[in-house]
DNA sequence: AAATATATTGCATAATATTGCAATATGAAA
DNA sequence: TTTCATATTGCAATATTATGCAATATATTT
């Protein structure tokens, strides 16, 4: 039996029951209870159920689609979530936009921080719902069903009830020129409102969307403190960017 | 059995009867009395339930969290869901409050159904996201980790910016000279702006919450249009609810 | 105070989890 | 194809956790 199978199976058993036993599922699926366990782990690191000891329960009453954090595992983004924490310190007040890679960054918090995070991005508070120590604000909003995440104008009115120590905003394209671009006219300005409100801003961007352009305007180039990519600086030439005084990680 | 699921028996107990008896559960569950005790404390230390001499009783308003509330009473949600769908006509705007009894409506809802719904629970909106048809608008503030709903000043703000034509109400005690009261001060506050906010209220209640009442004063009892119970309205005595114009369901 | 019920503690046993490792399978690159 | 890297799986050794039992302590009732 394939691996995929197994786990589509061990979805189906939880939402038939409400928990799978490891006993029984190494008899059904016919391999080892320490396979068994793993691929439990598998889906508890993907949020789909809750791993105990002696099987898994079902997780939160979010559906799964908020909790697709399938994509946020890839090497690119393990980095740069990585590196962003750096620049995240307890206590402060952090405003993020959806995205696969903010979502990676606060899946890399340590759970005990103490932080104030405001979000319109569902699977952020997916996550963050059991961080004792992290007080969430949603935004509210229109519900865009794709990207997860609240738009228009009920959500720009409320990020500016707002004031950010840190903004952090997932991949988009930054051109010197041209500045941060978006891909949809919606979030673009959500993206822009957050930025207007925040203190201090982090885009977070794969090396490959530096010098590119997409076709919604956010701010210019110099509205952003550091770019965080998954390269190291210095093998990096972003050297114009150094000079309009942004930092590069 | 799982240490889990024993964990959330005692919880659904405790929501149930406001109490726990070490040695009934000690049989229920199939366990010693020490494991029990056990468990009674590890809830306790979560703040989950208050430990006594020979078992347990509930704590402090703290709500119990929603994913050990949504297995409680579902086949009486599940009536309830049915009558309220009655009352639901494609094309309107509907605004709902958290908790599992509205949620258990939406779950009912048909796939295809053409509406506007507000809420602030993101278990709502988990359901509502793959029903094409449907626009949701999702009502931001302090994310409610127990309730898996928003709650406080921009919660309420935010009501105020809408006109609905229908509220539905979760489950909540009602009284005809106490009127409608909550569990907990925030969520009464939502309550109310829900209300105040709607043209047509129908109050979800199983039939045991009639005539109680809870700490928080929601809005009197003349203030809702229907209410809907578990129970064959032909069966009941609600003579006085129906002398003040209250329809019964 | 005596009798009874409930709590606490330490301990033994069994169940489960973790880790490193080796065998095998799978897929990509040469 | 061959070769190399990677992923998957089961196994064994070790660590951790859960559970029941018994001895003792503490509270409650009569």
């Amino acid at each position: 039996m394939l691996k995929e199978e197994r786990l589509q199976k061990i979805i189906e058993q939880i939402a038939q029951d409400n928990k799978v036993v490891l006993d029984d599922l190494s008899r059904l699926l016919n391999v080892s209870t320490d396979t068994v366990r793993r691929d439990i782990k598998e889906l508890s690191d993907k949020g789909l159920l809750k791993a105990v000891r002696g099987g898994a329960i079902i997780g939160s009453p979010v559906h799964p689609h908020f909790k697709e954090r399938q994509h946020i595992d890839t090497q690119h983004k393990k980095v740069i979530a990585q590196k962003a924490l750096e620049f995240i310190k307890p206590g402060q007040v952090i405003i993020l936009n959806g995205g696969t890679t903010t979502t990676a960054v606060i899946a890399a918090l340590p759970r005990d921080i103490n932080l104030t995070v405001i979000t319109n991005s569902f699977p952020v508070v997916s996550i963050l719902e059991d961080y004792p120590h992290v007080t969430v604000f949603f935004i509210g909003g229109e519900l865009n069903k794709h990207a997860f995440s609240t738009t228009g104008h009920e959500t720009i009115e409320a990020i500016r009830n707002f004031r950010a120590d840190v903004c952090l905003l997932g991949i988009c394209s930054i051109d010197l020129k041209l500045g941060l671009t978006g891909f949809t006219y919606q979030e673009s300005l959500v993206d822009r409102a957050m930025i207007e409100t925040s203190k201090y801003v982090i885009a977070l961007s794969t090396y490959d969307k530096i010098g590119a352009s997409d076709p919604y305007y956010v701010c210019a180039a110099n509205a952003i403190d550091v770019i965080v990519t998954e390269k190291d600086p210095s093998t990096t030439d972003l050297s114009g960017f150094k000079e309009a005084g942004i930092l590069i990680k």
